[in-house]
DNA sequence: AGGTCTTTACGACACATGTCGAATAGTCCA
DNA sequence: TGGACTATTCGACATGTGTCGTAAAGACCT
């Protein structure tokens, strides 16, 4: 039974993303921390994010912005960069990702 | 044991509405249709809506929004008559009702 | 090759969610 | 008073979520 990273990394097409996926990933604070601090600071690996939550909690909130269409990822060395898909987004949901976080106190 | 219709109806403070539920709320197409009825045909009962669900699924959706904020009911008679708190919610988070309405198809 | 670092998968847990059917309370009307 | 109507609460169910610890895979470095 292998463990580990292994699983192919799929993002789902811009015209495939649904908003309630969107709308799920953002209702979360650690998860809009993250995308905030995308937009801060630019790409960034998983590991420097500083959120008090354990590696597997954080993988797992990855995961639901990768699925959501909001991040993009990818492997470079030991590291998986993170990427925000800003663009792609604001063409199929315009203004969304920014009315939101204008919203959130967090 | 009391069943029935007995509970007190409660409406959060908007200032005390919560980001996360109000995403939470509206990211469900049921929930959605909900709002968008109440903006086009103005005030209505709960049982006018024509929903595909049944009778205590849409008692669960529309407390859902009154408790998030969304929408404020008040009784009549024996029916309950649900208004969308559109005004107070433009003020907190000015733009995010409309914004993810637009965004959704249904 | 061996060790370390980064990140993930898996299993488990408590808790929330959307759904329904049945029972019930309040209101209106005959 | 008795019946019909409206909407809710409760209980149950399957499913999803956020959280963690542990084990493992891949890449880098020595």
């Amino acid at each position: 039974m292998p463990l580990g990273r292994w699983t192919p990394l799929r993002h789902p097409e811009i015209d495939q993303v649904a908003i309630d996926d969107v709308l799920h990933a953002l209702a979360d604070p650690t998860r809009r921390r993250i995308v905030r601090m995308l937009i801060a600071d630019g790409d960034r690996p998983c590991g420097t994010f500083g959120l008090e939550v354990s590696p597997s909690t954080l993988s797992h909130h990855f995961r639901s912005l990768r699925k959501a269409g909001i991040i993009r990822q990818f492997d470079s060395g030991r590291q998986r960069i993170n990427t925000l898909r800003v663009a792609e987004l604001d063409t199929r949901f315009p203004g969304l990702v920014d009315t939101i976080l204008d919203s959130a106190p967090d």
